[in-house]
DNA sequence: TCTAATGATTATAATCATTATAATATTTAA
DNA sequence: TTAAATATTATAATGATTATAATCATTAGA
């Protein structure tokens, strides 16, 4: 089985037709590590499918999130990001080179003591600073 | 010394000038727990202050994060809120009844091993789900 | 006190990502 | 093969925020 028919699968396995445009915006998420934003998407399948439109990408992307297969990460204002690994983890977002980093959060390691009573469905940790090669870089990398 | 001169010495040791606009708008969001939106601050002002406008929340409110004063909230993406807390904490949003509730954060309890080299400046952590008297109301309280 | 000069506030218009709507195309099922 | 359902597209609308420029207030110097 090829990638493309395992992300294929995992569309249908959620109830999302796997029509040829949410594949390739599916598989290119999926296989992203760079959390892009609905237009980077856009722009880097335009080349392939010059049809296709942004409404796509939109509708796409908010049906992902209904089903759980992305997460929206919104570590900046009015920089709607986008994550196919929807494990818990943390994003960094380095001020110099805006790039956004994952790291791992071990859940038992966040002391949960004061919210007893609440149910917690959805965690993001967004940390921001300076990644290690722009501090030897100074953000020119 | 009224609390209203202790927000203002505030904002003189950090250099704004205390106006009365910005002095109403620091002063009721550092006695809010609400997390307000600008929308939120300019509607509640707008009865003493009929004249206040728009632009000068968004002014304030953003000279006022450039001092450290107050952290943008963006736990909702398309709802910029505000907080005048500046210390560590969590932020759970409730999605019944929308409220935005702070939490304790111990920073001991988060793990950092996988962040060494990285320089740490700020931190957002955002739970949401349903929030204990919710799933008393159902989310009708 | 008068007058520049500076800074704060306001009003207006512009921006831009996202959503709404409706039309078109495609797929599915009878 | 046709009708119904669904997906995609094009276009226009929305709405929060920012840009710009004009007005107002405040301060400092003559």
């Amino acid at each position: 089985m090829t990638r493309r028919e395992q992300w294929a699968r995992v569309l249908q396995e959620n109830q999302i037709k796997p029509s040829y445009p949410r594949l390739c915006i599916y598989s290119y998420l999926a296989e992203s590590k760079s959390h892009p934003t609905a237009d980077e998407i856009y722009l880097a399948l335009h080349d392939e499918m010059p049809t296709l439109s942004k409404m796509t990408v939109y509708n796409t992307l908010n049906i992902l999130i209904e089903k759980k297969l992305a997460r929206l990460i919104s570590i900046e204002e009015h920089e709607a990001r986008y994550d196919a690994n929807t494990q818990l983890h943390g994003h960094f977002k380095c001020s110099l080179c805006d790039r956004v980093i994952d790291f791992p959060v071990q859940d038992q390691y966040i002391s949960y003591d004061n919210l007893k009573g609440f149910d917690v469905m959805e965690k993001d940790i967004f940390f921001r600073g300076i990644c290690p090669s722009c501090k030897v870089s100074g953000g020119k990398a």
